[in-house]
DNA sequence: CATGAATGAGTTTTCATTCAT
DNA sequence: GATGAATGAAAACTCATTCAT
């Protein structure tokens, strides 16, 4: 379940990585404004700024795009977080502070979320399960926050309570992006995360032990 | 924001309706094993059971098939929810009840959902309002109960928060569904359901007055 | 090795070899005036008087076009030479009969062969075999003739050279029209049939028992 | 009618010539493989051993490369047959001579002669006519053996004759390369030639004064 | 009302050729 | 002279939609 590498004919890998950028960022502009479905590859060339045969000297396929765009969202998602979060200390503060870097995220991130969720399904299923694996990566990070102050005391769940709530924050965090037709005329950021976190709280310490 | 109609070529509403029923079951079987992009209308039309000619008889377009998918699908959950919550009773265990009930029905529905929910955005703009109209009813099912619940001192909410958690229990009922791939290997549904409902409890009654 | 059979998403046999006949009457007329790889799909559907889409409703790759082609000629001149040889008679005559009429047929279908020849290696190697099937069924029939002629004593050869005699036949038969580019110039088809008769039988008697 | 310049960008004659040479042992193997059509110059240059760019540097259309193959083939089919023919003796022992050697080099370049035939309709109208030329000159070959055996009394042929039995021996070797598939299995290259050759002389023998 | 053959605009993809480095 | 990235015209093929029967 290791990286899918999308060969490219051009052999230059400092110039593949700068026009794949370009090109990610002129698809994810353009599948958020009409789905992946709906853009063709002349429009995806032309968002990049190069022509369709150059388009097709970076990737093999359409669905190459896809893929590409999907990977660099995950892993720029992923890289914030990294950064933004600390795993290990594990207590309550720490909690509230990863839940509140993990909006902030996806806040920011929100149209590519949009675009990731919408589309991933047409990723063929030799793609799908990186982007899978992706996903748990990060789930995997809330679990290991919780599982600290459940070892430091601060509340007390099971095993299967922590991946549960892991996935609550988890899609919590989602929700801000794809139900935001709502939610972000109810709700600033930071109200929404203050509600989330003290409903998260509410329920966690009343576990305590 | 009211219905949007499909015009249908016959007249007999009768035959519409029947037509209409043939050509849902077959699409959503097909969405969820292609998605609406990939299925083409020559398939829709045989999955339904009659003939590419046959099938425009009762649409205009092929999005319109999404469409009466769409609607469906909100139909029958809203339908099923309607007879099997009490909105008026405002107590705890009509809370347990109604989202024990809701889960039920969203596993149920599971395949329709995911469907709605890879596919909904690729709606015309037209299309899409009515489609978020029926989540907001759908979501103002448990504003009222948890209202209910407020009015009669079970716990303590404002209204900022009765919304955000009816928002969470609706998307997590979905979550169900569309993460089906990780839960529904960590949890039967009735594990599920139990820890879901354990969470929020306690977070609404760490509010209690 | 038995006829590859090429989809038609049409079902009224009836008209899927109307639109063929169309189909294949175009086509080889196209690829006698720029070969098979040089004509375009359009092209063969304009020429076949119909557009692209109907092309597509009755074969489902180019490369069925070439098939279809060749299947048809070899018919053609199979049919056409069943109808004109005697192959059991065993004399002289019969020989020298069959020998100008195969003649003939190949003189009428020149351009056909032509295209056969130029361009059956095109066909992929599943549709090959039948082809080549084809022409050694041909070949068989001068074989034929030529052992019921060993067998009433008019001349005597080997198994083997029968079979090489035979291809010989068949070979003088496809140059008349693959090197009529300068065989033409220099005769006319009676006299290259007299001169190609008068040499094959004075080899052929000079084996008298 | 005569030699076709192909040109060249690079000026030095030796290096053109140098990586003509490449180019030609390239470009024969692959289209031996996959004929010239589905050949990408890409592949072609590479197979050459060098940049698609250095290629255009030595042509100018894809279809120079095609030339030069076919040059290059009827070139050194011609000169060996040149050293290994005896076209003035004019005895029947040197037209058998002449006829086994042409079998042998056929034999020898029957993938070469096999691409010819297959690629050759598809050179500009300006290149044909030199191609066919060279045939040309190649049957005269065996016409002047037959014609010096002619005049040495060997045996009696119009000049129809001539040219007509000329044509049969040129096409009998290109038939042992272009029907391998039916051919070489039934015979070795020696057998083939002595059965050939026997029936040659027969029926040219059968024609002594 | 039902059918399915016909249509052609629109899509992805390839590849010969050029030209700046 | 050599390179290979860039180009875009052109190719094969698809599929929503129409309409005569």
């Amino acid at each position: 379940m290791s990286k899918r590498e999308v060969p490219a004919s051009v052999k230059d890998e400092k110039l593949v990585k700068k026009r794949r950028d370009q090109m990610i960022k002129g698809a994810v502009k353009l599948f958020i404004e009409k789905g992946f479905h709906r853009s063709t590859t002349r429009e995806i060339a032309k968002a990049a700024g190069f022509s369709i045969g150059t388009l097709y000297e970076y990737i093999r396929k359409k669905e190459d795009v896809l893929y590409l765009v999907c990977d660099s969202i995950y892993e720029s998602v992923h890289q914030r977080l990294q950064t933004s979060m600390d795993l290990e200390r594990g207590d309550i503060e720490c909690l509230k502070q990863a839940v509140t870097s993990y909006f902030v995220v996806m806040d920011e991130v929100q149209d590519e979320v949009l675009v990731m969720y919408q589309e991933a399904k047409s990723l063929t299923k030799d793609a799908l399960p990186y982007v899978l694996e992706k996903e748990i990566e990060m789930v995997a990070m809330f679990e290991k926050i919780l599982r600290r102050c459940v070892e430091n005391g601060e509340f007390s769940l099971s095993e299967s309570e922590i991946k549960l709530v892991a996935h609550n924050i988890f899609v919590q965090g989602q929700m801000w992006g794809f139900r935001r037709w709502i939610l972000q005329k109810l709700y600033t950021l930071e109200e929404y995360t203050e509600l989330q976190i003290e409903n998260l709280l509410g329920g966690l310490l009343s576990k305590k032990v």
